[in-house]
RNA sequence: GGCCCCGUCGUCUAGCGGCCUAGGACGCCGCCCUCUCAAGGCGGUAGCGAGGGUUCGAAUCCCUUCGGGGCUACCA
């Protein structure tokens, strides 16, 4: 006979939601996925997200991925209302630290005869399988669940020391999943769980369960591989409810994995699988956030670029795809690239100067000056760079010493024509002043009908100036630079008199970071103090 | 062996019996813009795993089958 299992009604108790990782390796895309899902989920309704660090597993655990894990979550903005740091009134927050919550609600179990006392070694099930006809896989066949008193001593006596395993309700119940729907489940198909081990130690099965339970956690969206441990789950969960450690079974969801490009589970091998290297490769904090809920969901109306808010109005783990999804970073780069060309002029520059300084290419203090340049520079940065890695590389030249801008590459320098350059250099030199219209209307004149020749000066130009292929508009880029430091850019590249000749080498390395101060467009004096 | 999950263009996804000769996005291909690298704009390519049902009508419901994955631990 079927039956439901408490259901929590989300309309009368609060929302409560959790993520509780394991510090086993650096942050993957899988794992935060269901980071922002639970947050998510959470903030929908105005509940409370809890993050409870699983540091159980000493062997895999580690501690130089628990700060990642923190920092992965700040910078997405997933906030957290209890859990390390910011505390909570159900703390700890560290598995480790929960242990003896964890053994005195097993010896509650245990008085309540919910755990008994096991002895089957794992290779004695085998064999009592193997003995019966069964398949040796089968598992622990629930041998041991009632030994009396005398057996177990004369056991014990053997120096034998039991696990304490739970003993699961033959009964079916209807399980529903928050993101599979209704599924009917025997609990007895699944063999009585180990809940503590033979050395004392809570196992996951146990912990897991009645951290969530202490913790108030009404919602739990996790990975698939969970999805066969839901009967396990249950079967706790029944128990704790019969001892009053459990008020009500919580609701859980199970989204699928996360593939590689060839379709097997991701490992984190690979190195896409890395949250913080799309941080590091000049991804947007909102831009990850929108790709990893992408993995699976989908907005209802909002299209395929939705900002975390719009995430949390609309969230519904029922829209969640139940089918792994292969991870697709095209279409992250993408999504970055419009949530790059979304920010305002104040935002981005913020962003890109952040990106910029912790990569090296902008000083960590600007003066006055370059900060009006890094402005002025913004919103012309913003519709070309697909990301803040290419968006820093852009505007790196107007930050560079001008001696620091090298030719040297042979990809570029073969681009140099130094005829079309030197008659561009003749024109620049007369120009009456120095703006946009002015420069492109003088060289216009200057190149006349020869369109391939203004072509190759035009690409001189710019390479000399930046030392980049890729570049901002290119009289936008002389303007912004100031007559000073792009003739003398030019003159360098043509190896005038005093100045150093393309390809001789002493220059600094392009994307060489000014000292704080720095000169890019100061006059000479002081350029060539530094 | 058993139990469970999953299956729409290359990829992600819309679709929840007629609006679908299947829509969108990314990718890819092509074109356009351009006396500058880019960025951008426009267009094209391509899919309901298979077989049976149910129905006037199925991508949508049912069954079977094939394929992929998970679990079957004193890992989490």
């Amino acid at each position: 006979m079927a039956h439901v299992p408490h259901a929590v009604d989300s309309s009368t108790r609060q929302v409560r939601t959790t993520f509780n990782p394991s510090p086993i390796g650096p942050p993957s895309i899988g794992l935060i996925r269901a980071a922002v899902y639970n947050w998510a989920l959470a903030r929908h309704h105005g509940g409370r997200f809890v993050l409870r660090i699983e540091d159980t597993d000493l062997a895999r655990g580690r501690q130089e991925y628990y700060e990642p894990l923190l920092e992965v979550l700040r910078w997405l903005g997933l906030d957290w209302d209890e859990g390390p740091d910011v505390g909570g009134p159900n703390g700890p927050y560290l598995q480790t630290q929960r242990r003896p919550l964890h053994l005195d609600v097993a010896r509650q179990l245990q008085a309540a005869g919910e755990l008994y006392e096991s002895f089957s070694t794992p290779e004695e099930v085998e064999q009592r399988n193997r003995a019966a006809g069964r398949h040796p896989r089968m598992g622990y066949d629930n041998a041991d669940r009632d030994l009396s008193e005398a057996r177990k001593a004369a056991l014990r006596a053997e120096g034998r020391v039991p696990v304490l395993r739970l003993r699961m309700p033959s009964r079916e119940v209807v399980y529903d999943d928050l993101v599979r729907g209704p599924m009917v489940l025997r609990l007895d198909a699944t063999p009585d769980p180990v809940m503590v081990r033979a050395n004392g130690d809570p196992t996951f099965t146990l912990a897991n369960p009645v951290d969530d339970a202490l913790m108030g956690i009404t919602h739990i969206l996790r990975g698939e591989d969970l999805l066969a441990s839901v009967p396990r789950h249950l079967g706790a969960y029944l128990a704790l409810e019969r001892i009053g450690v459990a008020r009500f079974t919580p609701r859980f969801g199970h989204i699928s994995s996360v593939l590689d490009e060839q379709g097997r589970p991701l490992s984190r091998a690979v190195p896409d699988a890395a949250v913080l290297g799309y941080r590091d490769r000049g991804f947007l904090p909102e831009a990850m956030v929108n790709y990893l809920a992408s993995i699976g969901w989908t907005h209802p109306s909002a299209g395929e670029i939705f900002s975390a808010a719009e995430l949390v109005e609309a969230f519904d783990p029922r829209r969640i795809k139940p089918r792994p999804v292969k991870l697709d970073t095209k279409k992250a780069a993408s999504m970055n690239t419009a949530h790059l060309r979304a920010l305002d002029t104040e935002r981005f520059t913020s962003a890109l100067r952040s990106f910029a300084t912790d990569t090296g290419v902008l000083p960590s203090r600007l003066d006055a000056r370059q900060r009006r340049l890094l402005r002025r520079a913004a919103p012309l940065v913003r519709d070309r760079a697909r990301n803040l890695d290419e968006a820093a590389g852009l505007v790196a030249f107007l930050f560079q010493r001008d001696d620091s801008i090298s030719l040297q590459d042979e990809e570029i320098a073969s681009r140099v024509d130094r005829t079309a350059l030197r008659a561009a250099a003749e024109i620049l030199a007369d120009v009456p002043e120095w703006t946009e219209e002015t420069l492109q209307v003088q060289l216009k004149d200057g190149f006349g009908e020869d369109v391939a020749f203004a072509r190759a000066a035009l690409t001189a130009l710019r390479l000399s100036i930046t030392g980049r292929r890729v570049t901002l508009p290119l009289y936008e880029s002389l303007v912004l630079l100031g007559r000073e430091s792009s003739l003398r850019r030019v003159g360098r590249a043509l190896g005038s008199p005093g100045e150093p000749a393309p390809g001789s080498g002493d220059r600094g390395p392009v994307g060489e970071p000014l000292p704080p101060g720095g000169c890019g467009t100061a006059p000479p004096r002081q350029c060539e103090l530094v």
